[in-house]
DNA sequence: AAGACGGGGAA
DNA sequence: TTCCCAGTCTT
């Protein structure tokens, strides 16, 4: 049996999370932010991140006129880089096409913005009836109808679940709040561990409550083992506090972020005569740090060492002098951790 | 269909 | 540690 929209809404109503992008009113740019920052990210990490980047970028036409160097120093330490540069293509092509497209299609054609996105700025800034299938909305569906086949191949199953859902009046009614109302189900009551089943509005009629599969759904294809990488940095200081930095090339890992000048990182260690061509000026005499920074990837862990030295006064290098305080700001997560290593083994000027 | 792509918080 | 998060893009 369909489990009703209309209880769900009515919990909505009394139960929702205050969120910062769910105050005023419903504006597209501010939504679409929220949905790419949410994409792979908690939402308590989003929150002030939201309000920080709204500030400095308070339009869509001011993230589009802006230099990448200051969105990707506003993006720094959030992950997912590709967010971040496919977020300033979608500023720019929106300014150029005269604001968002209020079509699922419309918006699914947009850099950055995949099936879940299009869905979600659809239903909660224009009203589409359509229910996006983000991790919430698979938990909750998979449970609701106790499906036992394992993700990601259950996943247009569970889409079509929802969409059913949807077709409800009391539904179509609220679009943007019906998914909304099951987001904050799945955040909530329908959690991945210890589903609050005695608190939620769908109980009845919840085949994974009433069979006691519920705790256990979704399931999910098992994850490959990750491999162990190492690299070796370099953090080149100038006589006058600042640290040496490059940006990175514009795809791939952390692409188009700022680092630390290093070697490549690779599964098998690397010798001292493979690691002296990739310091940043030849012939230095380089400290070699104690430890290692250590950061965990989605696919692999990586290792850091670090060498310190001072640059020769007058070297002509590639890349930007940057004040220890401007390059922590800057840098992501992954090379933030090899300035804590430097400053733990006192390699940093001031004690900063 | 499978892999690349960050980082943080909870259990 | 492992899991998971308001996923998207490339191969």
């Amino acid at each position: 049996m369909l489990p009703a929209a209309s209880l769900l809404l009515e919990w909505y109503d009394r139960h929702r999370r205050a969120l910062p992008w769910r105050e005023g009113s419903g504006d597209p740019y501010r939504i679409w932010l929220s949905e790419v920052m949410l994409q792979q990210t908690t939402v308590a990490a989003v929150g002030p991140r939201w309000r920080r980047f709204l500030a400095r970028f308070p339009s869509v036409e001011a993230l589009a006129a802006a230099p990448w160097a200051d969105v990707a120093e506003e993006w720094a330490g959030l992950g997912y880089y590709a967010r971040a540069r496919n977020l300033h293509a979608c500023a720019q092509a929106v300014v150029a096409r005269g604001g968002f497209p209020d079509t699922v299609e419309g918006l699914r054609a947009l850099p950055g913005i995949g099936a879940y996105t299009a869905a979600a700025v659809g239903a909660i800034a224009f009203g589409r009836e359509v229910v996006p299938l983000d991790g919430n909305v698979e938990r909750v569906t998979s449970r609701l109808a106790a499906v036992e086949a394992p993700l990601p191949g259950a996943r247009p199953a569970l889409a079509a679940l929802a969409q059913q859902w949807m077709e409800q009046p009391a539904a179509r009614e609220r679009p943007g709040d019906f998914v909304q109302a099951i987001f904050d189900l799945g955040a909530t009551i329908c959690t991945p561990r210890n589903p609050a089943c005695a608190l939620c509005p769908w109980r009845q009629g919840c085949e994974g409550f009433r069979t006691g599969l519920a705790p256990s759904l979704p399931r999910k294809a098992a994850k490959k083992a990750r491999p162990l990488k190492r690299g070796v940095h370099f953090l080149l200081l100038d006589g006058t506090g600042r640290l040496l930095l490059r940006r990175r090339p514009p795809k791939g890992l952390l692409g188009g972020m700022l680092e630390l000048p290093g070697t490549p990182w690779r599964e098998v260690p690397w010798t001292e005569p493979e690691i002296t061509p990739f310091a940043p000026v030849p012939g230095l005499s380089w400290q070699v740090l104690e430890g290692e920074a250590k950061h965990g990837f989605t696919h692999f862990e990586l290792h850091m060492a670090l060498r310190a030295a001072t640059a020769p006064p007058g070297a002509h290098l590639d890349g930007d002098w940057m004040t220890v305080e401007a390059a922590r700001a800057a840098l992501p997560g992954t090379m933030q951790k090899l300035l804590d290593l430097a400053r733990a083994e006192g390699a940093l000027p001031g004690g900063a």
